[in-house]
DNA sequence: TTACAAAAGGACAAAAAGGTCCTTTGGTTG
DNA sequence: CAACCAAAGGACCTTTTTGTCCTTTTGTAA
């Protein structure tokens, strides 16, 4: 569904933040072996959330990732359409022609529910949530990221 | 949504059909012309459908392409499954780790009705649903694929 | 039955996605 | 303030996707 990017994007934030509540700033290196990504790669993906001002960085000993606790949580849509832009959000999905509720291409009518409830599911879930979420299922061992 | 491949064979199948019901077979150049695609690749992605067994093809003079009308409508969801494989149909869909009803990941709950519906959808619709819905569209002028 | 139109096929090219490596920069802490 | 650790950054590589071009094959119809 999501491009690679998008996806370590998704995982690391979600680690950062559950290594944050734990009072913990982790590091590149520990990131990417905890998302199983490349560690390059992802070092790349920290980088631009960092940029993006999804995360702050420090550097040098004991330095790592963490979120800014004073700004709101990052609901899921931010970050997909920073990493991936709107065509997640918009279109018919199906590939055809520009589609539109004025000329709306043979399953516009069918899609559009689906398009609406996955703009509900990222709007209203956030990186906290999920940390949340996981955290409530981690007790009865069933939640995995 | 869908990668180049499986979008041209969609907009393909579904102008060859409406030349089909015309008792026309459209050849790559005209295809290629009217969806809007590259010639070159158009042919390989019509090669490909003739391989899979979707469409039938005719070489020499008058050649071109067609559904056998002895057979079944083609679903959308087979057409997908044969271009770029079930990955929408199965998974979380949110490229977290390995994700099913026994080790959900938190989002899965939530995503879960999204991806049913989705395959409702290409389950149920055909190439050929599509191109009677774009008929009655066109009646009204509005649809257009 | 042969000429030719049109699809098939294979080799190649460009662009984008995904990934690696090495050097530079800049905080942190002793 | 000096040393060092860890992130930043840039250059480069690989793979996949997308797209092109040219030759071969084959079916059709005059």
């Amino acid at each position: 569904m999501f491009n690679k990017e998008t996806e370590y994007a998704l995982r690391s934030l979600v680690y950062i933040q559950q290594q944050n509540d734990r009072n913990r700033r982790p590091g590149i290196m520990e990131i990417a072996r905890e998302i199983e990504a490349p560690r390059p790669f992802t070092a790349k993906v920290l980088q631009r959330l960092v940029r993006l001002g999804f995360i702050i960085s420090v550097k040098g000993i004991g330095g790592g990732f963490y979120f800014d606790p004073e700004k709101p949580e990052l609901a899921l849509k931010e970050l997909i359409l920073a990493t991936e832009g709107g065509h997640i959000f918009n279109g018919c999905g199906f590939g055809l022609k520009q589609c539109s509720s004025d000329k709306p291409c043979p399953l516009h009518e069918q899609y559009a529910p689906i398009r609406d409830a996955i703009n509900k599911l990222v709007s209203e879930e956030t990186i906290q949530s999920l940390v949340r979420k996981a955290a409530l299922g981690e007790k009865n061992h069933l939640v995995e990221l």
